[in-house]
Formats: structure tokens, sequence, C-alpha cells
DNA sequence: GAGAACTATTTGCACAAGCAGGTAAGCCGC
DNA sequence: GCGGCTTACCTGCTTGTGCAAATAGTTCTC
């Protein structure tokens, strides 16, 4: 096995920590937000990115940015949210082609009362997975990252 | 805002850069190993994990497990690729409830065939992720890992 | 050693995702 | 100011996923 062959082995293995880390964050987030909020993961982030927007408005793409998803997606995601009255949709002013999205009242509020919720069960997730040693290494790197500006963190 | 809100931002922002990087080498791996193998990222994970084992063979529930699936989706999964001759089922002797899984030769043919394409495009993206300010100090990180056994890195 | 409790896998169903194709609106050269 | 190209969003269709219930096999208890 060459000099090749071992980068590429320590990439796949970061890669598939990487997943695992990530995939033990996602489920328990997603089984904890849909339980006591109805809320899935993509729907809980696209709530927190519009609400860290200066405006509280976004439009369609930014927001497919945001949440990783193809504009499809984001049209029905809008959409579910938007039956639930968490957000509405109006026309852009100067480019018609354009649609933004705004937080209602509510949209706020359920915001306001998952987050706590969210954060902890992330805070519990990074503990159990800093006691697992094949996660632990990942999770401790993660701690020492500098603080991201949410605004490009989907880029 | 104060020490705790601190702590909880600085998890959340390292969840979004975690989450940022997952997508983007996920999508890539996805979009290379679908258009030139049809194979999607959890079905050469599968395959990748099998062919790690020391018999080639795995029961369900291990490879559920290592491809952080249901127990449902597993079943499909497996089917599917049983179906284009990748893999077969077997009853285990001792255990009549669990199955076994393992490569066929044609399996082992098209890992081999894609791995080359999975650790280029992997690399090729952690070289893209790494020139974006907010995704590097995790690559980095990440490269500095040790190296985790393949057959825990899952759980 | 028969029945209860548990485990491994599969199936029915509902839902969210991506892709490809459609429509409406802006932009650009002439 | 009229075609042609591009952009922004929405819709039809197919596929993969999870949950809950069904089935088959094992183990434990008395």
């Amino acid at each position: 096995m060459g000099i090749q062959d071992d980068a590429a082995e320590i990439r796949a293995g970061g890669w598939r920590t990487l997943a695992a880390l990530h995939g033990l964050i996602d489920s328990a987030l997603e089984k904890a937000l849909q339980a006591e909020h109805r809320l899935s993961v993509v729907e809980y982030t696209v709530l927190e990115a519009l609400s860290r927007q200066d405006g509280w408005h976004m439009r369609m793409q930014q927001l497919a940015r945001a949440a990783a998803l193809s504009s499809s997606a984001t049209t029905r995601l809008v959409s579910r949210l938007e039956d639930r009255g968490l957000l509405s949709r109006y026309l852009c002013a100067d480019d018609r082609r354009g649609i933004y999205t705004e937080l209602t009242p509510q949209g706020r509020e359920l915001l306001a009362a998952a987050r706590p919720l969210h954060d902890a069960t992330l805070e519990a997730t990074l503990t159990e997975a800093a006691d697992l040693p094949e996660l632990a290494p990942l999770v401790r790197a993660l701690h020492d990252l500098e603080l991201i500006p949410a605004a490009q963190a989907k880029a």
C-alpha cells in the first residue's frame, strides 16, 4: 500500500466519522423536534435561517441554499410552513419573478419555543458522542472551530 | 447574552458547519457515483462495509447500523443490490432468524471499479471545501483525526 | 416443555426528495 | 419595442425513507 492509498484511506476514514456524527446528531434532532413541535430538521433550519436575516425575509433561492435543498423541495417546504401559518410569501416589488418569504408572528413564536429543545438536544448528543472513542476526536475538533457567521455556513 | 447562550451558539455554529460540509461531500459523491456506476452513496457504503468484513458477510442489522438506515430501508436496499446481482442473501445456520448478505464477484468488481472515483471525488471536494473560509477549519481538523477502524465508524 | 417475551426481518402506507419540464418575468441586442 | 436567452419559481412523476404492524424464530421462566 503506497502513500497515495494511505492518504485516500485517511480521507475515507475521516468521511466515515463525519457521516457518523452527522447521522447521530441529525436523527436525534429530527426525533426531538418532530415529537415536540412537529418540525423536521430542515424546517427548523429554514425558520432559523429566516430569523437570522436582517429584515426576516429571504428569497426562495437563498432559502434553498441555506437548507441545502433543490428548488423544488424548497417550494414544497415553504408551502408546508405557509399552510401552517409559520411564514408567508409575498412578491418582490423590484423583481417580480422573485418571491420573498417572511416569518409570521406564529413562526417566530414556534421557533422561540423550539430553540431550547434544539440546543439541549444538540448538547446532549455531542456529549454522548464524546463518549464514543471513534467520534470523540471530531467532537473535540468541532468545539475548537472558530464561530462561523450563519449566513455563510451553508453556502 | 450569557455564557450559556454563547456555548449554545458555538455548538449551533459547529453543527451548521458540519452539516454544510457533509452536504457538500454527500451530494458530490452522490452525483459522481450515480453518473458513473448507478450507485447511491448509501449503496456504495454498504458494498464497502461488506468488502471490509472478514468473511465478506454481514447480517442485516449490522448493515443497517453501518449505513445509518432503518431496518426497513435496509431490507429494500439489499433487495435492490441483490436484484442487480451485486450481493446475495443466505440464511444463518445457527440463528435462522438472521440473514447474511455477501458480496458476489460482480459486487466486488463494481466496488473495485467505483472506489477510485469515490476517493478522487472525496479528495476533490475536500480540496474545494478547504478554499471556503467557513469550511476550511473543519477540513483541516478532519485531516488531523486519528484513523478510525471502519467497523466502528458508523456505530 | 409450553407459553410469554424478545429479536430479526419483511411489508403496507404516507411523505419528502430530486429531476425534468412548464410558465411567468426580466434582460439584451438590434 | 420585438425576438431570444436567462432566471425564478411551480408541478408531475418516480424513488427512497421511516414508522407501525405482521411474521418467523429464539430464549427465558416456571
